[in-house]
Order: C-alpha cells, then sequence, then structure tokens
DNA sequence: TAGATTGTTAATCGATTAACAATC
DNA sequence: TAGATTGTTAATCGATTAACAATC
C-alpha cells in the first residue's frame, strides 16, 4: 500500500495521531484537512500529501472522519501490535522509563530491567523485576522481547547493543548519548543535544 | 556574525559538537571536512556549508583545529554560558532530570525542583531542594532561573507555562506530552513520539 | 613550490505549497 | 444539484551535493 514514505512524513504520524486523539477525545468526530490544518500550524496541503503516502483516508466535500483516521495511523504505526519491552539500566532514566505507566496502555508492555549493580538485582521497580545484565543475552533468546530501551552511560551502550543485536531484538530506544551502527532500527532520545539546542536558541534569538 | 541560519543546521550542531569532543578525548588535533564526515556519516560539503553559516573556522590546505572548533561551536551553542535551571515536577522524569550530574558540569546548574505533592515538598532531590509549586512565580521572579524544565503530566503544562511565561524565564525544555503556544524558545523532548516512531519503523521495514 | 583542503558558487535534488479537476 | 473538500499534479522553495577557484 505505502509508496516510499519520506522520513520527514513518517515522522510527522506521531503528531498526527496525537491530535486526532485529542480531537476524539473532545467529541469531533469529522474533521477537514484545513482545520486540522490550523490547530496543527501546518498547511493543509501538507497534511493531505503526508496521509496519500499510505491512501486516501478522506472523503471529497467531507473531509476526514476522525476515528477511522486516528485508528488508520496508529495502524501505519504499528500501535496495534503487542510489544514485549526490556529496559537496559536501572539508572535515572532507566527507572523512569520503567516507572512510566503509559507505555502499557499503549501495547508497550515492559517485562524485565537489567542492571549490572549487585544491590539492585533481584528487586523490582514498579512491579518489574531487575535482573543481571550478564544474563541479558540469554534472557533475549528464550523471551525474545521485540524491544529494548537502553538507558546505560555512553561507554556502555556498544557493548550493551552487540548483545541484543545478537538476539533478535526488533528495535534499540537508545537513551544513551553515543550514535552507534546497528543492524536494526535505532530511535535515540537525545536529551543533551535538546538541552544544547535550547541553549542555541536562548542565545541566538530570532529577529 | 550569523547570517539566517537555517533551523535544520542549528539541529545539526549539538552532533558536530559532541563529534569533535570525541575527537578531542582521543587527542586528535586536526580534521579534515572530508575524515570528520565520513566518522559522522554525512557530506564534506554539508559540513563545511554548515559551518560557513557562522563564519570560517579551517584553512584552506589544513582543515580545521579539532580544538578551536570544538570552542567555537560550543561557544555559538552559549554552552559557555552559565544557567540557573528548575524542574518542574518531581515524578519520574523530574527526578532523572534532577538526578543527572551532567549538566551541571555543563554549566546547567539546577536550583529547585518544584511539586504540588505536600509529602515531597520540603525533601530533596540530588542536595536539591523540593519546593511548592504554588510558589513558582515569586520563585521565578526573585531568583530568576534561566531554564525551566517542565516534567508535569500533560494536563498541568499549559498553566504552569503560563506562570513561567510570565515571570522572565529564557527558555523551557518540555518533558511534558502537549505542545503549547509559548513566546519563549521551547524545546521538547517527545519520548513517546520517538517510541511511536521506533514502532513505525519496526512495523515498515525498510526494504 | 606543489599538494591539500577550504570557502563559496552553481547544479541537483527533494520537500513544501499552490492550484484545480474529480467527486462526494 | 451546488458547495465543499479531497486526491493529485504542477510550481515553488529550500536544502543538499558537486565543483572549483582561492589560498594556506
Amino acid at each position: 500500500m505505502a509508496k516510499n514514505v519520506p522520513e520527514v512524513v513518517a515522522r510527522r504520524l506521531p503528531r498526527y495521531y496525537r491530535y486526532l486523539g485529542e480531537l476524539l477525545g473532545q467529541g469531533v468526530n469529522r474533521i477537514s484537512s484545513r482545520t486540522l490544518s490550523e490547530k496543527m500550524r501546518v498547511t493543509a496541503s501538507q497534511i493531505r500529501q503526508d496521509l496519500n503516502c499510505f491512501g486516501g483516508f478522506g472523503q471529497q466535500g467531507y473531509g476526514y472522519n476522525v476515528y477511522d483516521l486516528h485508528e488508520a495511523i496508529g495502524e501505519i504505526l504499528g500501535l496495534n501490535n503487542h510489544y514485549r519491552m526490556i529496559v537496559i539500566g536501572a539508572g535515572n532514566v532507566g527507572r523512569a522509563v520503567a516507572n512510566y505507566a503509559g507505555f502499557r496502555r499503549r501495547g508497550f508492555n515492559i517485562e524485565a530491567v537489567f542492571d549490572v549493580k549487585p544491590e539492585l538485582i533481584g528487586s523490582e521497580i514498579n512491579g518489574i523485576p531487575v535482573l543481571d545484565a550478564a544474563n541479558l543475552g540469554e534472557y533475549c533468546r528464550t523471551h525474545l522481547p521485540h524491544i529494548a530501551a537502553v538507558a546505560v552511560p555512553g561507554a556502555a551502550a556498544p557493548d550493551i547493543v552487540e548483545v541484543l543485536e545478537g538476539s533478535g531484538i526488533l528495535g534499540i530506544w537508545n537513551f544513551s548519548h553515543s550514535d552507534f551502527e546497528c543492524s536494526v532500527p535505532v530511535e535515540t532520545v537525545h536529551m543533551s543535544d535538546s538541552l544544547m539546542t535550547l541553549s542555541y536558541r536562548i542565545t541566538n534569538p530570532k529577529k
């Protein structure tokens, strides 16, 4: 179905999904690209172009059915799948990820946390067991998690990633500061880059 | 000095800064755009174009001095400034931000955390006092923090932002899930968007 | 000086916006 | 049917890449 979808379009889908979810919550059941474009501060053209990478979800003279479009984008994003997820690193960020309840609700089920610290191994975070990182590879081969959130110090990341890659993981959600090569999809949350960008924008205000 | 710098160039600066920092740590003191481009997997043209938005940092026949270029980009990013920072919300994400030691090292000094929960107010996180969110506006007017990291549930964000905006904050680092209008620079860390993008890439692998 | 590599202009490529015929 | 709004093509705009003269 999908044409060759530009990266930049794929990155806008979560935002569309989010806005449509809000509209749904407000009881709006129909919307035109024009009205949506005003809310989202993009052009109506862009919305129609973007959606038409995946198919014609609208109806001339009517617009889009909010529920159907929300569903369709959710399906494209793979949000109707159920994912088994693990978290590597029980530090501040790892704990924040493990504690966030919203993921489970969306079908991302965190089943284990891994760390190297003996005093953490055997404990629980938000009801999720903390396991020994030494057993990560074995765990993956037996439990086949889909997604690994990597929240370890930068230097430790490449080794962890190699283990994950070799044991059937489908994707890596990376919170460590390093970029690395990887054969599976990696999505990095660049916290420090984001803070530097803010610093830049404070320091160099647009005229 | 700076020409009109495209957004997309500004967003690449932190990455250049990071790579140059690594090179510096490895004792490399000279690099050509060609060599850097191979490490960073971008084109040499792009690196030269990007840098020339800000000035000529290189030397024909030689390349770039790693230390000088790193310094120059740090200066452009405003990393030589000292920022007073506050964190709003002492939940998982707020705690992660408050606990991360790297910020202070880079000149982002977290001076207070705010929350609404009575049982948290008066406690400390990483040696930083947790104050009553009701006093946020007053605190800002007396202490003049530069940056506020907003890590509150989505629904609470707009009110917090309004208070911050009205009391002289220079920039907002937003971890909440909502986008909002704001007169000062806002940098949002879209964790859930990032996870959805990963889901998309797992579900729709490139051929 | 000769070789290397920048700074910068020109060419290409892709993404965004505008326009409009198709059609509900 | 008439009005509205899509899907899609064409025009514009901006970003990336290529090329090369300037110069260290």
